[in-house]
DNA sequence: CTAATTGCAAACAGTTTGCAGGCGT
DNA sequence: ACGCCTGCAAACTGTTTGCAATTAG
């Protein structure tokens, strides 16, 4: 079911998107929607997440061992680099797969994910 | 703590690596397990499957997405595969990583986790 | 006005923990 | 027989859902 009104909950969670540039964890994206609409509730962030979704507005990002996290759609194909200081992720644009996967034998492959962990710049890499 | 007796729980949960050699859920363990101790309890499957890690028997494999699999330790570096029919994840030897990463400023890897979906050889590839 | 949307609390799934009884050593 | 280990149930986290009250259009 698509969205029908244009909430201030809303705004204020799209809005976030816009200030943060990366891929946000339901709770940060509380967090700092909090900052517009004090009493915004969990339930209504995961409900706008699901709407905006819907609307490929969003798209997910799972990355492994870590909750979803959440970021605009309008980007082209990209991997993600994890810090494991600050915890924050970050894209990375460009394709990091090998060109010659030489898999086996009948394995047909639709989509890959590849994440990258390690340092951030902004935690002296 | 590492463990001190060997139970017929923890044989059994063993012996369902050794018959089973690629990644397992703990609902899967469970499921396989119980055909050997029925009463077999989940909270069992994963304090054994934790005992297992700290002695460095099983390694954890997150999937993005996915609960958490668990494969014998005794492999060398290696990506995984996701069949889409029937969510098996099997192993795929080498690694499949480009060379040149040409990653921006600042950022230092330490792992790199890569994971391909798709249909496996079994679900008709 | 009307009904879509919110916020709270309850429901859920996956995982961990506390505790009394069972069982390896 | 000592005390580690199990099984159950309760606790916990991340996510979803039911429902009465709010509010956008």
């Amino acid at each position: 079911m698509p969205r029908q009104r244009r909430t201030k909950q809303q705004i204020a969670i799209e809005e976030v998107f816009r200030r943060n540039p990366r891929p946000l964890s339901p709770h940060e994206i509380l967090s700092l929607a909090r900052d517009d609409v004090p009493n915004l509730g969990m339930a209504t962030v995961y409900r706008t997440l699901n709407y905006m979704i819907e609307d490929q507005i969003l798209q997910v990002v799972d990355l492994p061992g870590q909750c979803s996290r959440y970021e605009l759609a309008d980007k082209k194909h990209h991997h993600h680099f994890h810090c494991l200081d600050c915890d924050k992720v970050f894209d990375l644009e460009g394709c990091l797969l090998k060109e010659d996967l030489n898999l086996p034998e009948g394995f047909v492959v639709k989509e890959h994910d590849i994440t990258l962990t390690g340092r951030c710049p902004d935690c002296g890499g």
